[in-house]
DNA sequence: ATGAAAGCGCTAACAA
DNA sequence: TTGTTAGCGCTTTCAT
């Protein structure tokens, strides 16, 4: 229980360094920056100075100067689920070998929120915006604006509309691996829990769940269209009403593995043995999907490959005048495990 | 497939505003910050000058003048580790009532990295640091530094020889309540699976085992302390070495779920039936711990507390000068679950 | 190789 | 209530 640091003791600045030096403050700063012609031994003096008042330069007014922050700032739905923090730690890493650093905000699956996410990246002057739209359409004005104000890049979900490049899995594929995958398994009534169709994503699944189930003789349960959100809670609550129902289809495919945990949680509770009584699948392979009971059959998504990709297309985007989009549609693999019998 | 966004448009400056409006730069910053002492119908002329011309501050230029940036940084081993991840959103939450926002950075569990992150977060002049330190010794260097610069408070680990304010969790009290509910349920030999005694809550945690197990007469298991580090993968690999040796203990208590649910994982690959062969349990309560095959067994940490408490004592280091340090240790709660029978 | 000087866009004294 | 002025700390011409 000591004393705290001074209060607000002035931070040393590049001036004190060259009054020490006895040189200019353009001499330390180029000093300090990439030693272009200075003498050796001047940057040296620098150096030691700077190391010896503690030194340490001012980001914001270099911002200011420079008209770059290299910072780039990435929003996403949400920090919880683990398919966007794999996500996230994707893109911090790719960024880290040019020396930028991530600004992550969270939306909260919230698009008033989220678009005061971007105003205020916009306003602390990021280089670049990586995001992942809460919503298909109430994300439009947001993102839109952002877009025009600055390189952005979508990943994962996206909105129409919004000139900017995208990169994400092919929900398409997915769904034909999974459905040929229970077909394959003689599944021939299914269920889908999924979230409320707002989202790209959301959309192109059960858009990819009708068109497979359909070409492949799996019928759709009924009452077994079941929209709601990507949460554990929801797959628990899904899972309930499918039992409630006269009877159980033969399979349930879940638009991603938080919903499907909720519901292998419920089977468990409610006394349906899967995958003898039911088979169960995922979509995105969080790192809590082999751990489940039983452990959980779903589709990998390329999270390292999004994000370097993301990465790559704001670095061009930051360059680029003129430039056709890009919408890059990632393939997707099949994970196999317990609940559906592997 | 159409064209991008105008090249570098450049932004509409708060000059151009005042120009439009026929007055001064002061008056419109006036008029749109909190619009004290100035005419309302200059307000309303300035807003909608700034809205026609598509002006949005510079929050750069901003932070330089007032020497404040509305941003708080926060440095956390992992953003793939649920613990952090549930902290993080409630430190995010805490500050928005604030109007901040806040900085994220993974440490990745590096204190080089760790160094680098608080390097770059005091560059950029954000107005406070919430970390959870890497390494009991090697993060004191950066840690300390830090401090110096500006208001930081610890949070969940901490490292000692610093001046700055900790929350947490009562480790000891935590590993009580456990020992105590496996002493109830008749257990006489323990393994304890951890991290390597390298941060300050991991060595408490181990500390508190071995007084409450050798208090409550729980023998510790032959080659029963095993340390590794915070993941799923390590679990599965202690309870492999567990598994190798002669013998079972009574049971396997984890330094947190992410351990404890790999320990599960090899327990069902291994024909190990938990409760009934071994009780198993784990620490912090992740969302996951209920999903898990049996569902565990841990110590709930109060994570929205922690996590707004530590907001409220950056609040204070800021206006502070001398204060004493605050060190608060918060209560566990105990889960029972499956994994102990319950 | 180095220095002088001019801002980046904004805000806060101080005047009026 | 509003304007004038002086910077915040840094980088970058343009000279020398």
């Amino acid at each position: 229980m000591r004393r705290r640091r001074e209060a607000a003791v002035a931070r040393v600045t590049i001036r004190e360094v060259a009054a020490r030096v006895g040189v200019s403050t353009a001499t330390v700063s180029r000093a300090l920056s990439g030693a272009k012609r200075v003498s050796p031994a001047v940057v040296e003096q620098v150096r030691q100075a700077a190391e010896e008042l503690g030194y340490s330069a001012n980001g914001i007014a270099s911002a200011l100067r420079r008209s770059r922050t290299d910072t780039v700032g990435m929003v996403v739905p949400s920090i919880t689920n683990p398919f966007f923090t794999s996500l996230v730690e994707g893109v911090e890493h790719a960024l880290q070998d040019s020396g930028r650093q991530l600004f992550l905000c969270s939306s909260r699956s919230d698009p008033a929120l989220e678009a005061q996410r971007l105003r205020s990246l916009v306003a602390r002057q990021v280089d670049g915006i990586v995001i992942s739209p809460v919503h298909g359409t109430e994300s439009t004005g947001a993102v839109s604006w952002a877009a025009g104000e600055l390189p952005l890049v979508q990943v994962d979900r996206y909105v129409t509309g919004v000139e900017s490049d995208w990169v994400g899995v092919d929900d398409d594929a997915a769904l034909r691996l999974l459905l040929e995958h229970l077909a394959e398994r003689g599944v021939r009534t299914a269920a889908f829990v999924s979230s409320e169709l707002t989202s790209s994503s959301t959309e192109l699944r059960v858009a990819g769940f009708q068109e497979h189930s359909a070409r492949l003789g799996i019928g759709l349960a009924p009452g077994g269209m079941l929209l709601g959100e990507y949460s554990i809670e929801w797959g628990r609550e899904a899972m309930q009403r499918l039992l409630a129902g006269p009877s159980l289809p033969d399979a349930v495919t879940c638009a991603d593995d938080l919903i499907a945990l909720g519901v292998l949680q419920t089977c468990a509770a409610g006394g349906v043995r899967v995958p003898d009584d039911l088979l169960v699948t995922g979509f995105d392979d969080i790192p809590f999907a082999a751990l489940s009971d039983p452990p959980l059959t779903t589709v990998r998504q390329p999270q390292v490959e999004i994000a370097a990709e993301a990465v790559r297309l704001l670095a061009d985007a930051e360059r680029a005048g003129e430039r056709p989009l890009s919408r890059l549609a990632l393939q997707p693999s099949l994970v196999v495990r317990a609940s559906t019998g592997g």
